[in-house]
DNA sequence: CTGAAAGCGCTTACAG
DNA sequence: CTGAAAGCGCTTACAG
């Protein structure tokens, strides 16, 4: 028999004597966190009794739960979000999901959310589509099995499939950026139709009398601008369908300088565009100065959103600005009452803006 | 006795009916879902091979696997990643922390880490810390009870306690954005003092020799690129201090034009200025236009990270292109090995190129 | 108001 | 290669 034992080995003997009289119950398996029946052994109570407590349940003798959060804070406790996922069949975060994160709109959408939800105990979970509703059904697919506590969605366009995914979910869901009158849909948005037609008007106001639009993307919401504009100058006499140039591709400054460079050509007599987005609005400006353009002695320019750098550009852009940290906050605060069955689905618009600066 | 029953009761009724026939043994409890067991059940097989075969493990006889991927789809099993993480204390999620989503340049890194991870199997979760370590570690404290499979973060600079919370959570972490040498350290990241010596170097060799370098934000690397406008400047014979305009507001088009300002009113003598990210070099650019500052005639102006917008300019901006994107596909790349424990961890410095455009 | 029991749906650790 | 048992750490559903 062997007598010397190495001090490697002897330290693994100690480390697991130590283990074991400190917790003598320890399986094999256990992840070495403390739980909740550490917490109820320290604050002599059931676990049951002390998981109502740190839940914040009143049906709890408030002297027992303030021996219970003593204890949970002694021994730094922290819930396993996976035992109660399972246990609950609901977890804390919120699926958000968004079309694009090259676009500021939605950017300052997702701060609000962040800034509402995770206060409150729930975490937002990005999705990112690319305006793809294949991809918006993987993301799907993928995390609600995750069982999330609610969704916040873009907008109303998806597959069939998708649409079923969320409902048959039953999962509280909120869509935001536009409104919607179907009953039971809950949604906080602002009118895109409205918001497009007001700024159009503005051109007429301003004399305009050629006014083309211009757009990229094509998502739901830049056509609602388009049905604006086309509402606004019909209502005026000036609607002219070839004024309208649309664009699938993925919008950018880029695109903006070179749908501003054809439309000069190609419609010499207009004296106004209204871009969809504002990056179109600022490469259609910029490429109005590398040309020589006069803006707006030539031709005004108008955009949409007010981004960040609408206000420097030379001249400074007319826009619409748009609500999104209101529809993120508003949004977001709406599921949290659905979430908590405290409302029933309803739909909130909100209003945007006009600002006139210089391109007009 | 009361013998007519509602319809509604008896929809009830029958529905609780059908549900006991189909499924007996259903509990209380149940969620509903397809499980691991039914698959068994369906397969002829036990529970543990299911899970075996549908997560690829290969000691399973082809065979039955086959049968078992047969009935998981027959079934439209999908696992309960709750249950998984609970059962193998650990997730398919990995946290990505970036400071800002408005900095394109984090938009277009996450973009590459989710298109390398989650064809994959591993969902990033996206935690915004807005350059401030008390949320970074709010964050870390939130998420990392998650258990998440792996962990992409930012740089260097964080609290003590962070760095203690991502060392002692065992999970894989790859740094990224820039390099280290300590041993153990897993980074993915390109010279930030390089990039910054290179594109000053390009100034002098324009011939400028009064070249400001204007900073926003100062985080590390912003602080790093400070450091290689320096060493060139100091090699070149031609540093002065007073050249250096730093200003710890957030960076943003707006505070470019602030600081161009500024600048020219204050130093009247400067010749070039490197802005150290491209938002505000724009935002000197068109504050140049504005003013009727010629540029480069009157001075030249270079910004840092080729972001969108810089090649519409006019001129347009002559800035680094950094490699944001192969930093995310390559640090994500690097997180999957380590997570599966194929790889330890290393070092992977990037290059960044100089982009010479009108405004140098 | 409190608790014992059972269960959520998986995987680990042993056996064979 | 396959499986029965136990366990991951919570909450639900009953009882009292």
């Amino acid at each position: 028999m062997k007598i010397a034992l190495s001090y490697a080995t002897m330290g693994i003997f100690f480390c697991g004597l130590t283990l074991t009289l400190i917790n003598p119950r320890r399986s094999r398996r256990s992840s070495g966190r403390t739980t909740l029946a550490d917490v109820a052994a320290a604050a002599g109570v059931s676990p049951i009794t002390v998981s109502r407590a740190l839940r914040g349940e009143r049906s709890v003798d408030p002297q027992l739960a303030e021996r219970v959060h003593q204890a949970a804070r002694q021994l730094g406790y922290v819930p396993d979000p996976a035992a109660r996922a399972l246990a609950s069949q609901r977890s804390t975060q919120v699926l958000v999901l968004v079309p694009l994160l090259s676009n500021a709109l939605f950017v300052d959408l997702l701060e609000a959310v962040h800034r509402t939800l995770f206060p409150q105990g729930f975490q937002p979970l990005i999705g990112v589509t690319h305006y793809d509703s294949a991809e918006e059904e993987l993301l799907l697919r993928t995390y609600l099995p995750h069982r999330p506590a609610g969704l916040l969605v873009t907008g109303f366009d998806r597959s069939e499939d998708a649409r079923q995914l969320l409902a048959g979910s039953g999962v509280p869901c909120v869509h935001l950026m536009e409104t919607s009158t179907a009953p039971g849909t809950a949604c906080v948005g602002f009118s895109q139709v409205g918001a497009g037609e007001a700024i159009t008007r503005h051109l007429v106001e301003r004399g305009r009398r050629r006014i083309a639009f211009c757009a990229a993307q094509l998502d739901p919401r830049v056509l609602q601008r388009a049905e604006g504009y086309r509402r606004c100058l019909r209502a005026a006499g000036l609607y002219d369908p070839r004024l309208e140039v649309l664009s699938a591709e993925r919008s950018s400054m880029a695109l903006g300088a070179r749908l501003f460079e054809d439309m000069l050509q190609r419609l010499p007599d207009i004296d106004a565009i209204f871009f969809c987005n504002d990056d179109i609005a600022q490469g259609g400006l910029l490429a109005a100065a590398r040309l020589g353009v006069a803006v707006p002695g030539r031709i005004a320019i108008a955009g949409f959103n007010d981004l960040a750098g609408s206000d420097q550009m030379v001249p400074p852009l007319t826009t619409i600005r748009t609500p999104r940290s209101e529809v993120g906050r508003a949004g977001a605060t709406m599921l949290l009452e659905l979430m908590r069955g405290e409302a029933a689905p309803r739909c909130i618009e909100l209003d945007y803006e006009l600002v006139v600066r210089g391109s007009t």
